[in-house]
DNA sequence: TTTCTGCTGCCAGAATCTGACAGTGGGATG
DNA sequence: CATCCCACTGTCAGATTCTGGCAGCAGAAA
């Protein structure tokens, strides 16, 4: 194997291991004597890698994901740059944010031409709703990805408010309002949930008690076609 | 400098020349004899990288690009999925086809975790509007690209049609309504049309004898933020 | 303290890369 | 047709890089 491969293996080896890993594995699983290990380490943290290592623990890759070199072709990355300003324009802040950021990213490394190409290419307007959500969705995609229990308020399309704590599972994002998929305790079933009803959220550290994947399984095996479509409308 | 570099630089300069360039050439421009040119591009072929040489001529790199290795956190991930997704339900059919391409490509290089969240993180709904556009859109990208005169027939807001020669230069894509901007050789100005009122679209070969950029430019100067907001509703 | 682990410098052998030379075959040009 | 240009392959010796083992230092945990 060559080392270049061998250096872009080690980063998916990272990536599985959640926990620090320590040196001496890491050589292991690769195959390869502990001292070339500290060097390929040296090389991608050179090249840009987060990764860390503390004495006495082990290694760990910083969250973050490392694309390796990929070809896309020039109409790929015209809809890959049109989705990212899409998301740019989105209410979400967090999320339009990173979609800037990455655009960046992406931008830095196009050649002169194509930068150009993709400047002329596209324009999105506006937020077209900025339907002012107070809540940040960042903290809902935040609990979704660590499972964790979210507590709310909610005022439904009555106007009648009421307490919520539910397990959040997915997000979907329409074109005039987000909407919140998850468990309701109070209701005892899967509930959507719009963001502009949405105030005083607060994230919990309380792990759920089920798998993030198992809900959104079984909660789409009680959705048909038709539901899912008017889920915008239908929300709780 | 390393290997691994240089054949990062080969891939840039190929991208510069439009036309075939030979081997010697290249070898030159790197510091680097002709035999390591062609084990490099050898090297290169062998990762998928379309270089096409032929003998006479040189090598042409075929339309496309190789982003190289880029770090992305997981928001920004998220963020380019989701636009991604978004574009993949547009109209215009051929965009579409990229995305899901892209995304497919994305997803084959992520982590089993990472692409599980991303399972569960997103669901954007329909179309929204199907408006069904009759033209193909990936004709006006290609004239805006290669910057060629397009023919069509309009039909504008009252109803009455007629035959227009443009010269394209940016695609907006709203909510419900894709809009071209161009120079119409009709009206002697810049003109919005919306893609939903136009119809028998014919590209030609002929060079239109302004630059896009230039144009782009000059249309955004004549336009103040209003203006632009309103560009769905005013066109033509 | 001891133990574990990250990290660095050094060195010799292994692996790889590189340049030069020779030769083949296809395309373009005259 | 002959001629030139150029992509492409094989080979081989020397330069370069990579690798593993060893010795030693520093910080964290038990």
């Amino acid at each position: 194997m060559s080392r270049s491969e061998r250096l872009l293996d080690l980063i998916q080896i990272l990536r599985r291991h959640r926990r620090p890993v320590c040196g001496r594995t890491l050589a292991d699983e690769m195959g390869v004597s502990i001292r070339t290990l500290y060097r390929d380490i040296a090389t991608l943290q050179g090249q840009g890698a987060p990764i860390e290592g503390e004495a006495g623990l082990g290694y760990v890759l910083k969250p973050g994901f490392m694309l390796p070199p990929l070809m896309f072709t020039d109409e790929e990355i015209e809809a890959i740059v049109l989705g990212s300003r899409w998301v740019a324009k989105q209410p979400d802040k967090r999320l339009a944010a990173a979609a800037t950021d990455a655009l960046s990213k992406i931008a830095a490394v196009l050649p002169d031409d194509l930068r150009e190409d993709l400047d002329a290419t596209t324009l999105l307007v506006g937020p077209s709703s900025a339907s002012g959500e107070a809540i940040d969705l960042g903290i809902v995609r935040q609990a979704i990805r660590s499972e964790r229990k979210l507590g709310f308020l909610y005022r439904d399309a009555g106007g009648a408010a009421s307490e919520r704590m539910v397990w959040p599972f997915a997000l979907g994002f329409f074109d005039k309002v987000r909407v919140m998929v998850a468990w309701c305790e109070l209701r005892q079933d899967f509930r959507h949930f719009r963001a502009d009803r949405m105030s005083a959220l607060t994230a919990t550290e309380i792990r759920y008690p089920r798998r993030r994947q198992a809900m959104l399984k079984e909660w789409r095996a009680t959705l048909d076609g038709s539901a899912r479509k008017t889920a915008q409308e239908s929300a709780d």
